[in-house]
Formats: structure tokens, sequence, C-alpha cells
DNA sequence: TTGATAATGATAACGCATTATCAATTCTGA
DNA sequence: TCAGAATTGATAATGCGTTATCATTATCAA
């Protein structure tokens, strides 16, 4: 919740670019949408706006099997995430399928769980 | 499949190691395990051996989001894993809650998914 | 036992994502 | 409009997991 907070004109389109994407992007992948809009945007800025937006509470981090980290818009409470195995983009899930946690063995105290799914998105799956 | 593999002591013991640890484990987890019959043994003989049993097929490869690669002896063919949020292990699920796939939207095509559940191990959930 | 060679251990090197540095630029409140 | 401070862009530096290098050692078929 650092305050001194600029409107400068990267900051708006890191934020835009996250808001209409609806999915979660990569650093690079974000850096390449807003670059678009901001030919001179710095890779470093990118960065940087991802964790000052983290902190803030604004976006999440989307960690999947493998992955590097992606980031999205906090929105959704708690759902999972699709990954395309032919374009390798990630995209939400709405809900959930609910408590999973009756999986663990016994003597295990389950209280979450993270839940992946794969195959093809609509894009790839059309060509 | 490369064939000219000999019985060395190192692998003995990083299989043995694998095999009775019955979870997957993180190369320096291995590492660190093997030492204790192998003091000299080095990292690098770690990874090489890891690529060569994975390559042979007896080893599989175990991502979990946000975290390196874990190794673990193929022998289930479809099963998850449970991390434990106080001391990091990781441990093996039998069994799978069956397809849930069906949770994929309109348009995308699922034919697989990765499931983690988290909580705390036996041993941590007695302390 | 021996010779050919696969394997090892120590460590340098690598790949890659992320962060630090710093001069130049841009915001913003006064 | 202006000064002060935050922000940016370019890039060097960092951290860390993994791999390459190479001299030495161990394995195993003959």
């Amino acid at each position: 919740m650092s305050f001194p907070e600029r409107s400068t004109r990267q900051r708006q389109i890191l934020l835009a670019a996250l808001s209409s994407a609806g999915r979660p992007l990569l650093p690079g992948e974000l850096h390449e949408i807003a670059r678009a809009e901001v030919p001179g945007l710095g890779i470093a800025t990118v960065y940087r706006n991802l964790k000052l937006l983290l902190d803030e509470g604004i976006l999440q981090a989307v960690n999947l099997p493998g992955e590097n980290v992606r980031y999205e818009i906090r929105a959704q409470p708690h759902h999972h995430h699709f990954q395309c195995r032919t374009c390798g983009r990630v995209f939400d899930i709405p809900g959930c399928p609910g408590s999973l946690e009756h999986l663990a063995p016994a003597g295990f105290i389950a209280d979450g769980h993270e839940l992946t799914l794969y195959g093809r998105c609509p894009d790839c799956a059309r060509a």
C-alpha cells in the first residue's frame, strides 16, 4: 500500500493490458502487448509495476506447474486455470469443482488445492 | 535407452534413496540423502543420473506450481501430490478424483489435468 | 589382471528470469 | 510555471538451478 504513486502513461497501459487480456500474463507477454501502445516501454518498468500492483492487491500471482509466474487482475476469489498445450496461453476457469481435500490420505490435513486443466483453447482447437 | 550403463555405488545409492523415499525429491534433497551413504557424492552426479534414469523411463518428473522439478520412481500411472505448507515436502496421493475436464468452459477442449493439495503432512500436523 | 572407457567430483560456465543502478525524463502539488 | 521527487529506459548485475569441462578413478569384459 505504498502511496506516492503517479499516473504515468506506462502504468496506465500496463493495467489496461492486464485488464483487457482477461487472463494471466507472463511479464514478457505483458511487455509485448503494452509495447503496442508505448513502443519504448522497458522490461524493467513491467517488472516494477507488476510488483507494485501486486503489493497493492490489485494483481495476484498465478503459478502453474513448470511455468514462470503470471499475473492477473485480482477478481474472482478462488478459481482455476486452463493451459493450452498448443499455444501455451493460460485462461481462467470460472468455478471450482469444490472440495478436493478429501483426497488427502489419512494423517494428512488438507486445507487447499490447485488445479490446472490442459488441452486446446478455442483458437487452437479450430486450427 | 542408452545402454553402456555401469553399476556404480553412486548410482545404486541414488536409486535406492529415490525408491525408499517413496515421494518426489528435489535434486538437492536427493543429494543430501544420498550423501549419508556416499559422503563425497557430487551434485553433478545427482543431475547426471537423474537425467539418465529419466531417459530410461525409470523416473518421472514432478512439477508443482512455483516449485522446481522433483523426481520420483515411475510407478502409479496417474496420481496427484500433496505439499506440506510447513516443511515443503511433497507426497504422493494415491488415486485421482476422476475426470475434471468437464470444468473447461465452452470452446475449450480439455484432455488432462494436474492437481495439488496443500496442508500439513502427518509429521507437521503432530507438531 | 588389464586395458578401454564410462563415471565421478570439483568447479567453472551457462541460461534465464528478475532486480539494481543511474542518468534523464515526467508528474504533480504549490 | 517550477522545483522536487517519483518514474522510466537501458543495461549491468544478481541469484539460482542446471550443465559442461576435464583430470582422476572405478567398472567390467576379455
